[in-house]
DNA sequence: GAGGCGGAGTTGGCAATGTCAACATGAGGC
DNA sequence: GCCTCATGTTGACATTGCCAACTCCGCCTC
């Protein structure tokens, strides 16, 4: 049984193959003759899709911040009750984003290089409510401040991590679970 | 007059070329046939100095380790007397890690990507330094959890802006300076 | 000073890739 | 039932990283 000339979804199916590449072996190494030859399809018909490779790129950094985001929120709402201290329930959040960086280094890697996709605002949105609900009653330039050096912070030390910056080697005696507690310290004040 | 068949020290030459090409295009789009083509010399010439394209790039990478320490080892000298307060000379070179990276993106892009250069760890020993120098007295795991708390806050903050993650657009009222002292204050505490 | 050794540079070529233009196919609306 | 046009295909081009084989000439040895 031949394929058919029209694939069907062939969009979602590049997008989908994209996402599996980067995971896999970073954007760096992403061949679209490839993908499409993977797909069963030839060489130029991903230009029928996306303008070019870094739209592709694009697309893929993109579906990764919706897939943050989700991660980001899902660990702030099943931190425990909502009556929980906001400061534990940030930090359960803020390990998730960690854990999103240290998981899919590689995607992690792309989605903050380059131009930022549409979903980038989106997620930061999602991380400045929570921040916004951890501190009833602030000043919005408060809210702001906070969410960016929190995100900062965090961002900072996943970004180095996954790079092999910060290395168990460096951090001598301490475990480094250790590490990243004392990074949501300065990150979140501390735990108390 | 004819180039001499030997260029007399084409490695520098290339380094030098490579720096100015990454900090004016970035690592993605540096060829090296342009940069051998651009220094009147054949395009296999950069193989007998460089093993391949990421060996030429770790040797830029490393070069920009060089500056970086040297950028913060000054600020951190130059700012007023040896017996000012440390957390004042602290936000100093803290300031001068962020300008680094802000005006030269690239070359920060590249120096933060893909395996560490040997240059790195001397420069992670500079702020190691620095931070013990501040915290006289402090044991060395606490020394270590400050510094990389500290980097990290720097870090992400000078990456998420030379990314055009974090835009004035985002901070509302807020002026971007007041922005980075408020990292500032996360990373070494308040200035008080 | 003659000879030759080896680092430095050259030429030519290969395979892969992104991208484009021109053409083919067939699903869905009229 | 036909026609349109989005979706795929074929073929081609320029560029690139990299390698092999060759050439050149500075310097060391005798």
């Amino acid at each position: 049984m031949a394929r058919p000339y029209h694939h069907g979804d062939l969009r979602a199916a590049l997008l989908d193959a994209a996402l599996r590449a980067v995971e896999a072996g970073g954007h760096a190494t992403l061949s679209l003759r490839e993908l499409a030859q993977g797909l069963g399809v030839s060489h130029a018909a991903p230009y029928r899709h996306f303008a070019n490779r870094d739209a592709l790129l694009a697309a893929v950094a993109n579906a990764g911040f919706a897939r943050l985001a989700e991660a980001w929120l899902a660990a702030w709402q099943g931190s425990g009750p909502k009556a929980a201290a906001p400061a534990a329930r940030l930090r359960v959040a803020a390990r998730a984003y960690i854990g999103f960086a240290t998981e899919r280094p590689a995607l992690f890697r792309l989605m903050f290089q380059g131009p930022a996709p549409p979903g980038a605002e989106a997620a930061f949105a999602g991380l400045q409510a929570t921040v916004a609900a951890a501190l009833p009653g602030a000043a919005e330039a408060v809210v702001k401040a906070r969410t960016i050096a929190m995100w900062s912070a965090l961002h900072g030390f996943a970004w180095l991590c996954l790079e092999g910056r910060i290395r168990p080697a460096m951090l001598g005696p301490l475990p480094p679970a250790a590490m990243l507690e004392a990074v949501l310290d300065t990150a979140l004040g501390p735990a108390e």
